[in-house]
DNA sequence: ATTATATATGAGCATATGTTCATATAAAGG
DNA sequence: CCTTTATATGAACATATGCTCATATATAAT
């Protein structure tokens, strides 16, 4: 038996192994939901879709800095756009990613 | 009324308007959820406490890292440890938490 | 006391991240 | 066409992050 073989079964017998692709999965949507900006972005946007100023407006945020988070948030495909004229109105577009932020707010606010 | 007032307000009529400290505590938790190395400890102690030199073991990771890991997790709670002559065995301390990786780890798992 | 074992800690370094500034693109209106 | 409006993009910069190396600490064993 070669010692490839054998880190092979050392690592299926970890408890839950977790394959590099989903542990990257992880990480990245942990990453998206990890900076206030995003956060906060993601969370105006649970109410409604909003246009890139209004995000900008209400979270008294650059037009850039909203502009380049919603491309990461998009890029994961946390938030979609629909278009109208030269407007983006953006909205989330995983209800379960979005879910386990709502929970994370819950349990933060009870303390 | 004074500006002041009225950007109370504004911030107030915000949907699900966040505190800073909620926000904080928020980012902070998805950030310790944000990196592989943090997740593959977690996900180890979900099976049961290890000691440092077993997970560092077990993950293939510098000694020197998992203890650096270990008390930011343990800062944020996250953690905790037993005391067994030199050796220290630490254990997942907050059900909560870990319940978001579990539900991220299945979400990404089925893609 | 000396040595071995387990863990913690701090400095240094390379890389990642988030913001801003300036500018590009693109649709709409005149 | 030219201008206005809305958004996107890239470079530059400051800060944050995670790892490694060397070393400190602390308990146990001989």
């Amino acid at each position: 038996m070669n010692e490839n073989l054998e880190k092979e079964e050392d690592r299926s017998e970890e408890e839950h192994y977790l394959d590099e692709e989903t542990l990257f999965i992880v990480s990245q949507t942990f990453k998206a939901l990890s900076d206030p900006t995003r956060i906060r972005i993601l969370n105006l946007l649970c109410s409604d879709e909003h246009s890139v100023n209004d995000i900008a407006e209400r979270l008294d945020l650059n037009q850039s800095t909203v502009s380049h988070q919603l491309r990461f948030l998009k890029q994961l495909r946390l938030v979609k756009y629909r278009r109208e004229g030269t407007t983006f109105y953006y909205s989330n577009d995983d209800d379960h990613i979005i879910n386990l932020l709502k929970q994370a707010i819950d349990h933060a606010s009870h303390h």
